[in-house]
This record gives C-alpha cells, sequence and structure tokens, in this order.
DNA sequence: ATCTAAATATGATAAAGAACATTTTTTGAG
DNA sequence: CTCAAAAAATGTTCTTTATCATATTTAGAT
C-alpha cells in the first residue's frame, strides 16, 4: 500500500489551498481544475481522486478559510478567541475594513470575494459561507454586554457593515468613494458596538 | 438607407434589457452572447453592430437599471424623486431589504447580483457600479436632517447595510438565518436613521 | 528485491463560447 | 419599382474546459 494516508491528506489539503487562492481572485467560473491542480504542483488527471468535481472543490476552499487563512488573520488583528477583550471588536472591524485587507486579493475572506458565485452556487457552498458568517457574528456577539438576543441581532447587523462595506469597495473604480464607504461602514459598526458595550 | 435610426436603438434597447436579465441570473460567465440575443429574439450575428464587445454590454446592462427597471422599482416602493417625504427613507429600507426584492432574481438590483463580478471586471462596470451606488446614497442623504457631510456618511452606511444585508441573505441557504440577517440589518439602518433625523 | 494497489500523469472527447467574415434580408430614397 | 446601405442571420475558427479512460509511477508489505 503505497502513499500513506498522511500524504494523501496533505496532497488534498494542498489542492484545496491552491483552489482558494485562485478562487479567490478569479471566481468560480474563472478557474480551471487544469489551473488549480498546476498551481498545486500536479497535472489534471488526479483531481477526480480527491473530488467529486468543481463545486465540491469550491465548497471546500471557502470553508477552509475559517481554519485555515483566516485562522491566521485572526491573529495577526489580535484577536484570540479564548481570551475575549472588549477592545476586540474593534480591532476586529479596523482590520476587516482596512486598505490592507482590500489588496490582499489571494488572503482575503471569501465572504468578500465570492457572495455572487455563492449565491448562484450550489448548497453546499452556500452551507460553507453560512459557517463563515456565523463565525463572524459569533465573535461580535461575545464581545457585547448586553441581552443574548439583542446581542445578536447587533452582532449581524456589525458583520453586515463589515463584509458589505468590503464588498463595495471592491466594486468600486479605485477612487476616493471606496475609501468613504469603508470609513463610513466602520463608524457605523462601531457606533452599533458602544450602544451595546454601555 | 434601410431601418430607421429608432428602429436600430430600439433594438439596441432591447438587447440590453435581455442581458440585464441574464446577467442578473446567472452573473458575467453564466451568459453567452447567443443567450443574450436569443432572448431579445435575434441571432448572434447581430451583436458586433451595437456592442464592441461582451464587457461593453455588460457595463450598460448595470447601467441601465437606474434608469430603467429601478425607476419602476422606485415607484412601487412609493419613493418619488421630485417630493422628498421624511418616510421615504423607511419605506426604500424596507422594499429594499423585502422577501420580494430578494426573490426577484430578474428584477433585483444588480447591486445584490453582481458585486463580485463587478469586482472582477472592467472598470467600465466598475464606473456604472457606481452611479447605482451614488443614486441610491443620495437619495437616503436627501432625506436626513442633519449636516450635509454627517448625512453622507450615515447614507452611505444604510446604504451599506441594505446591499450588504441582501448580499449575505442571497449567499446563505434558504433558511431563517437570511430572514434574521435582513431583520437586523433593517432594524440597524432604521436606527441610522431616526438618530439622523431628530 | 518484488509485487501490488494507490496516486499521479497523459491522452482523449465532446461541448461551449467569443469573435468575426460572409451571406441574406430589410426598407426607405429616388 | 429599383437599388443600395444598414441590419440581421448564418457559417466558421480557434480556444478553453470539465470529465473520464488509460498508462505510468510510487512506496510499503512480503
Amino acid at each position: 500500500m503505497p502513499y500513506s494516508a498522511e500524504h494523501k491528506r496533505k496532497t488534498r489539503a494542498n489542492i484545496v489551498e491552491a483552489a482558494r487562492i485562485l478562487f479567490n481572485r478569479h471566481g468560480f467560473n474563472g478557474v480551471s481544475i487544469d489551473m488549480v491542480m498546476k498551481e498545486a504542483g500536479l497535472t489534471r488527471g488526479g483531481f477526480y481522486n480527491h473530488f467529486k468535481n468543481k463545486e465540491e472543490l469550491f465548497s471546500e476552499a471557502v470553508m477552509s478559510f475559517l481554519m485555515g487563512r483566516g485562522a491566521e488573520w485572526r491573529s495577526e488583528a489580535g484577536v484570540d478567541v479564548t481570551n475575549l477583550k472588549p477592545e476586540m471588536a474593534h480591532q476586529m472591524i479596523d482590520a476587516y475594513l482596512s486598505p490592507e485587507h482590500l489588496g490582499d486579493l489571494d488572503g482575503q475572506c471569501p465572504m468578500i470575494a465570492l457572495p455572487s458565485d455563492i449565491a448562484r452556487g450550489g448548497v453546499a457552498a452556500q452551507k460553507s459561507f453560512q459557517l463563515l458568517l456565523e463565525a463572524m457574528v459569533s465573535l461580535f456577539q461575545a464581545n457585547l454586554t448586553g441581552d443574548k438576543e439583542a446581542n445578536l441581532q447587533s452582532a449581524q447587523a456589525i458583520s453586515t457593515l463589515c463584509i458589505g462595506g468590503m464588498v463595495l469597495s471592491r466594486a468600486l473604480p479605485d477612487s476616493d468613494l471606496a475609501k468613504q464607504v469603508r470609513i463610513a461602514a466602520s463608524r457605523s459598526a462601531k457606533m452599533q458596538l458602544s450602544a451595546m458595550q454601555s
């Protein structure tokens, strides 16, 4: 029995990571199996040993952000899930709506890069999207001090401002307006925040 | 000289309208020239008599929403640009984030359906996007009573909540969560509103 | 060392699509 | 009624792509 199970797992993970980056940049239809496999240092033949089809890969690539690149992202932003602090929500908003995040086409959150692709895609990708959104909402929710139900609503609104602000910023031609929108979203999100942290 | 200029204008407008609907549903890459022309009751040959290429059509299709389907949409929502009333902003928020709008795949606002396609597309489509966004922001801004600069920021935040809420709702699998997000976005937008209308 | 099953590479197919060249149809001017 | 130019239809090319079938390579168990 050649190739350890370990090896297969690693190869598969490499394919998913290559796919995540390429999908982030070019969208579902802008990426071919050939591109993904080449990026992973393989050829297209082996793809179907790992995945049923392109949609399954897409769904996994989106989901992989949560524990992969997204975890790095959180720690860079100073977000520690095991040690909640009131100022963490502020930091998350600033980092999510930052120019650095806007410029990071490869490493950005897939909720910014791919919402249209996911809306038109299969239900598997939509479930991956839901995982990411719920993780984000939970982080904000954990940093609010009101009652749980009200916190959930506020956390959802704050998440909407963060993601929405970035989505709009991306769709605008490079200009002041794109920056203005991120600032307006950030300010509004922080107002929501302080309204619930008093 | 056959075919009146009038006739050409109309044909062109028909192509753009067919394209708007198809792009809304399937995205830039999901639509072929053949599909568009067939939907318009024509064949693919004549396309290049009207447009330089597919990107030009895309940009025009996005822009066409403003004065076309979008104008109908505004009047259905009870929004009269020539007769501003304080309650109009409320109506817009409710209509934009409504389940009806969510279900209207053909007639929806392209800012909801196509932000990812536009972000990856050429600058022409991004300029069309900017037109739509600025129109929306202006409508909200005109219904606020603070100073102009603060109104602009609030109007941008409210627009972000409306568009962002719908984008997220679309990307989620059919579920309560999609509805919750729209409600949270609506509530937050109205809070912003009343904070500026006092 | 050898064998074997898993992993990967190569080859092939069939379909779709953007762009354009050429032919056919249409209609208003004379 | 005729004709010419604009518009639309048809034909064609070249490329890309998802998927699968077959061949080759790999490495661990014997």
